[in-house]
DNA sequence: ACTAAGCGGAGATCCCATCTCCACTTGATG
DNA sequence: CATCAAGTGGAGATGGGATCTCCGCTTAGT
């Protein structure tokens, strides 16, 4: 990672003087652009449909951002920074197995909201060194969220860190293929998952939404 | 469906002369390449690739096959009488959970050991009314399984066949990610969701494969 | 009012998959 | 064995779609 919003130091180019006021009005909506696209969309759009949907022309584009990578480094930066303070309310929930699912949920609904999010954290589609910045960035809080729990006797005692973004990534997998049809199924299928990640349990947990029906099912494929 | 392998009678196209013996051969040969090459690298490959590792020209294959279409469900349609089997061997076993385990399982091996089969019944890339179809095949069998063992109080109650194909599919994304470094880590998660499954349970059962390591979860990115 | 910075977007350039075409080879048949 | 319809290979035509450049025009800044 480097090439943030604010760029670092860079002895080899010229000092790079301020842009003129309407140049960065237009380089910040092509990130708010580029935000919304990706979301919808995935970050493997052409940086022409962002353009467009900036109200700005390619060439604009282009000259701020040379290729798409500086773009989704300068998008996500702040969806990273979001679910580290997730993670971080998390650990402040005063009991450790509701913060644990606070966690879980609130993330997976970032991850729901948003696939380009999914694809550029926990896909790795073209991510490759990004998401594993992102990760190290990210477990640290995640960990010590886990342990609280696993400590409280109330998560079982085999899970791991790398599990985390392997859930987020099955989950997102439910939500990528149902959206259409469905926006929330992902939470049964994380419900289901929590009752298999309690150290014990008498009884399952409800789950929410009945599934999906079978013509809703095959609604989702196309 | 329809165009599977043995052609069914079609009133507007002429009787259709059997094929000369090595033409016929050469049909097989490209089947058996498209099997091993949607396996492996999806079923999004072009009909070069496919008809380069079939060993005959592109004309060929396009010769016989018009479209990729046709292709695909030749090559399918066996790996999904496959699945029918196995749903009816669980069926069979004498308990209902193991029997359902083993559905899980031997299920989940079959889509671990064959991408394009994963994009063509779970993922519905592309593969539009032809997961449908599978579906409705596939549906009866595993309703069957997942009744039997709610009946005996093993299974909870507010799983519905539905969930059977989703979780296949959040397993297939563990699978798509990890392939290249463990492929049975998918294993360890169906563990995971099984607990979930199971009806009551005093403690978890054991996870397969203690997780991925930082190095190694690095490592399923690129 | 002047000028350097910035802009738009048509189109040049590349890349890649699909599919055709025809000179050549081969299997089937008498 | 001779004949010829059936089949073959693979170079290249075609089309589509993404990337990125270029330059005449506009605008911010002083």
């Amino acid at each position: 990672m480097s090439r943030t919003t604010t760029s670092p130091p860079d002895p080899d180019r010229p000092p790079a003087r301020p842009l003129r006021a309407d140049a960065e009005r237009n380089r910040q909506r092509i990130i708010a652009a580029a935000q919304e696209v990706f979301a919808s969309r995935g970050v493997d759009v052409t940086l022409d449909d962002i353009a467009r949907h900036a109200g700005v022309g390619v060439g604009t584009a282009y000259r701020r951002f040379a290729n798409r990578e500086e773009l989704i480094d300068a998008v996500f930066e702040g969806a990273l920074q979001h679910l580290i303070a997730l993670a971080e309310q998390a650990l402040a929930h005063e009991d450790p197995w509701e913060g644990l699912v606070q966690l879980f949920l609130a993330t997976g609904q970032d991850f729901a909201d948003d696939r380009g999010l999914r694809e550029v954290l926990l896909e790795g589609t073209q991510g490759e060194a990004r998401s594993a910045i992102a990760g190290e960035r990210l477990t640290p809080a995640v960990s010590a969220v886990l342990r609280r729990a696993q400590r409280a006797g109330q998560l079982r005692d085999d899970i791991e860190p790398t599990d985390f973004p392997l859930i987020q990534l099955m989950l997102g997998a439910v939500t990528r293929h149902s959206r259409n049809v469905t926006s929330e199924l992902w939470k049964r299928y994380l419900t289901l998952i929590l009752d298999g990640l309690r150290h014990d349990r008498d009884h399952p947990t409800p789950l929410p939404r009945p599934a999906l029906d079978q013509d809703e099912f095959e609604q989702t494929l196309p």
